[in-house]
This record gives structure tokens, C-alpha cells and sequence, in this order.
DNA sequence: TGATTATTGTCTCAATATGTAACAATAGTG
DNA sequence: CACTATTGTTACATATTGAGACAATAATCA
């Protein structure tokens, strides 16, 4: 059974009215880039985790307090990268729907049928370090692969386009992968991140070289795998 | 005398609280990269121009609203690059002082002096078009090098910093010279742009090329100044 | 044990791009 | 009509990147 006789939804007491963020987590599972996706109790809504700012704290702090009640993780790398506008931005009726299929009976004049202004951050995650969990309003919170999205609400797969945009933009000046994999990583693993995250293949020697002119890396130790073939050395950021 | 006895302060009824935005708006004026900045009635305060979002009003759309009641431009060069979001964005006592020096007297729970989230746009506009008006609680509005900014209140210093910031890195992949310069100008007037952004002398010869090699310009009739030396030729943006 | 295979790390050479300077063109001035 | 300051272009050196070759090696298997 939900909690959320236990805790009911929000109040607009403790919350700023009309402002939300949403979160577009990145993890990458060796192969794919994926993100995570929550999926509401009772309905057939898709949507990114996001969640209110309270009215006594910093928006960077209640992104993080929200990634890390979703995921464990604290620490996480999180950055802003757009923030969402539009008077359309009014989901009356679908957020009807979610609370009502939670129990709540819901006055017309409820605060989260009103508009709202978003912040979008995205986040860097070691996709194996975390057990997501779902909030009370949802059943659960899955990794999808970014070209395997189900149909999201509103206007979230317009955010996750923008944070994909954004941190492809990002990839070339921001140390990117230390943050998508765990400490010890080799070059293949490396390559396969930039990989994923520009959808495209990229040249084992070039990108080599070009990680390596960086001088961010430490060499260590041979990984051997058993595979019959030359090692590979892993390697961690300075 | 001012017009706040027309108009007063802007009601709650129509805006979103807790919800502001700021523009950083650039001009060049041949010489030097500057902004827009709003000096309040009897007062010290120096701003960044900016308002607020109507209940049925696109962010976007509120944003392009006031940047035309200030400098009389429309289809500005607008690009949103952060929202500013800490709790300690709270300016009660200075917005108390500028209120109360418009005439108006203040409630302590006026919400104009609660915390503000306030997204931030910055704006590319041609210098020599404008004449910029200030609005009902401003007695002047001036242009400023952005090395030569007086005391800005509250964050307004480092909105300012983060908008050059973006602008520097978006430098090479967006057009920035067109919005900032007449239809017509020559290579070094564009040049000139450049270094006033980054804020570095460039060199000549590479900069031409670079910049003939984008293919984004037109080349049209000489430019004849008076000058003892070969007349430079005058380009448009494609 | 030694040939075989897949993968890794490095090197080489060609193709592009950029830094730097020289040079030619020219719109005035004296 | 020589002189000057600035502009447009070219030439060459240097740096970066693309693309492939090659050597090293950790297994496997004959």
C-alpha cells in the first residue's frame, strides 16, 4: 500500500507556488546511456522525477536533497542547464488524475493543478552504485535507454532533449566520464561513454590520443579479463 | 515627477510570486562591450533591468515584453543562461528603500519583498538604435562598460559575470556580431566586437580568415572614410 | 610448446588547420 | 608623385587531427 495516507501530497505552507525542478538522471549500464524514468500509480503517466522547492531553501539544495532521496547517492554532479517557461505548462488534468489515483481528493483550486515554472538539471550517476526509489505518488522508477523512452508527459521529452543537447555541448570542456563510471575504468570504457552520449562511433587512436594529451588520467594496473588478447591498463582522474 | 502615482507598484494579483527575471542587456559602441543598468529614484541602487511574469504570460514572451518597453527594439537577440535560485535572493530592506522612495508606503508582507527566483536572459542589441527608457520606479537608465560597472545590489554582479561568461563560450558556434553591430560594417568593426567579448586582442590576418571561412558573409561596396589608407570593404550577414 | 587470434598501445605519414610574417593594393596627404 | 597607414591576400612554418600500420601480449588450441 502507498504511504500516502501517511504523508499526504505537498502542502503549498511549506512549498514556493508555481516553481519545480526536474531532473534528468544519466547513468550508463557499460552499453547504453540511459536515464531514469518514474512512472505514476494507477496511470499510464511517464515523467522525470522533480519535485518543489521549499520556501527556506536553495534550489541547488533541493535538487540534490530530491536526486538523493531518488538514488542514495550524495555528492552527485549536478548542473542547470535550462529553465522552462511556457504558460502551457499546466497540467490540470493529468495531475488530477495522479492524485486522485493516490487517494487524495483534490479541491480546484489545489496548488498543483496550477501553472508551473520548471528548472531542469541533469545528473551524472555510477549507474551500479544505486537501488532507485520511487515518492509516494509513484510505483515505480526504472532506467530507460535515451533512444528507448516510453511517451513522457508534458513537455519532458523536450527536457531531456535539451540536457542531452547541453551535455554533449558540455563534453568537450567538463570532465565528463569521471562521474558516469567507477574509479578504475579503461579506455575502452571511456570510449564507449563519449560513444553513447554522442550517438556516434568515434576512432579508437584519435580519441586515445586525445584523452591522453589531457594529462588528467592515472595509469594503473593491467586488467586482465581472460579473454585472449592483450590487457588493457585501467585507469582513474587525477 | 514620476509616474507612480498613475501606476504604483506592480499588484500580486497579476504576477506569479516569488518569480522574477533579469535581463543583461549588451550593446557595443564601437569600443567597448556594455550593459543596461537602471538607477532607482533617491536612491543608490544600481540594477540589472528586469521584471516579472504575468499569470498567463510565457516567460519568454514577459522577458521580450520588457526588453522592448526599455529600449523601443522588437525580435531582440534574447537567450536565457541560468536562474538564480538561493534563498538568500531576499532584498526586503533595499526593495522597502525603493519603494517607500517612489512614495508608496509598504506592508510587511508586500510581496515584492519576499525571496525571488529570477531567471536570467541576456540580450544582443545594436547600440545606436536605442534609447532607453527607464520605467516608473527608475530615474535613469545608462549604459556601463562592462569594466567600469558601478556597485550592482544584491547578485546582479555575478548575474552580469555569468552572462559574459555564456556569451564568450557561445562565441564560435552562435552569430553574435550580426545582433550587435549595423546590417553593415566592415572587418574590423567586427574584429573589434570579438575582442571587446573576450576581453583579448586578436590577430588580424587569422581572424579574417577564420571568420570569411564560416561563408556567412556578404561582401559588398568599399567603405570610403577620408582615411589616407585603402578603403575597407563593407559585409552583411547571409 | 609454439602457432593462432583478438585486442591494445604506439608510431608513422598524410591531410587540415592555425600562427606568423611578408607582400601587394590603395585612398588619401603633402 | 613619392609617402603613409590600413587592408586584402599569399606564403610558409608549426600544430593538430585523420587514418592506417605495426608491434606487444593474454589467452586458446593444435
Amino acid at each position: 500500500m502507498s504511504d500516502i495516507h501517511k504523508k499526504g501530497p505537498p502542502s503549498i505552507k511549506d512549498y514556493i507556488p508555481h516553481l519545480a525542478y526536474d531532473s534528468v538522471i544519466f547513468g550508463f549500464n557499460g552499453d547504453k546511456l540511459k536515464i531514469l524514468i518514474l512512472e505514476y500509480h494507477n496511470t499510464t503517466f511517464f515523467a522525470l522525477p522533480g519535485g518543489f522547492v521549499k520556501k527556506n531553501e536553495d534550489l541547488d539544495s533541493a535538487v540534490s536533497r530530491n536526486v538523493k532521496e531518488r538514488t542514495g547517492l550524495e555528492n552527485i554532479y549536478l548542473e542547470q542547464f535550462y529553465t522552462f517557461g511556457d504558460k502551457s505548462r499546466q497540467a490540470t488534468n493529468v495531475m488530477r488524475t495522479i492524485l486522485e489515483a493516490n487517494g487524495s481528493s483534490v479541491k480546484d483550486d489545489f496548488w498543483l493543478l496550477d501553472r508551473f515554472i520548471s528548472v531542469a538539471y541533469y545528473a551524472l550517476i555510477n549507474y551500479n552504485n544505486v537501488h532507485p526509489k520511487p515518492d509516494h505518488l509513484s510505483d515505480s522508477i526504472n532506467w530507460y535507454a535515451i533512444d528507448e523512452l516510453p511517451i513522457l508527459m508534458m513537455d519532458h521529452k523536450q527536457i531531456v532533449e535539451k540536457a542531452l543537447e547541453t551535455l554533449r555541448n558540455n563534453l568537450d570542456q567538463k570532465i565528463v566520464g569521471m562521474n558516469l563510471l567507477p574509479t578504475k575504468f579503461t579506455m575502452k570504457e571511456l570510449q564507449q561513454v563519449y560513444e553513447a552520449i554522442l550517438g556516434e562511433k568515434l576512432r579508437r587512436t584519435t580519441f586515445q590520443r586525445k584523452i591522453l594529451a589531457m594529462d588528467t588520467l592515472i595509469r594503473h594496473e593491467k586488467l586482465f579479463t581472460g579473454a585472449a588478447n592483450k590487457a588493457p591498463y585501467l585507469y582513474s582522474f587525477k
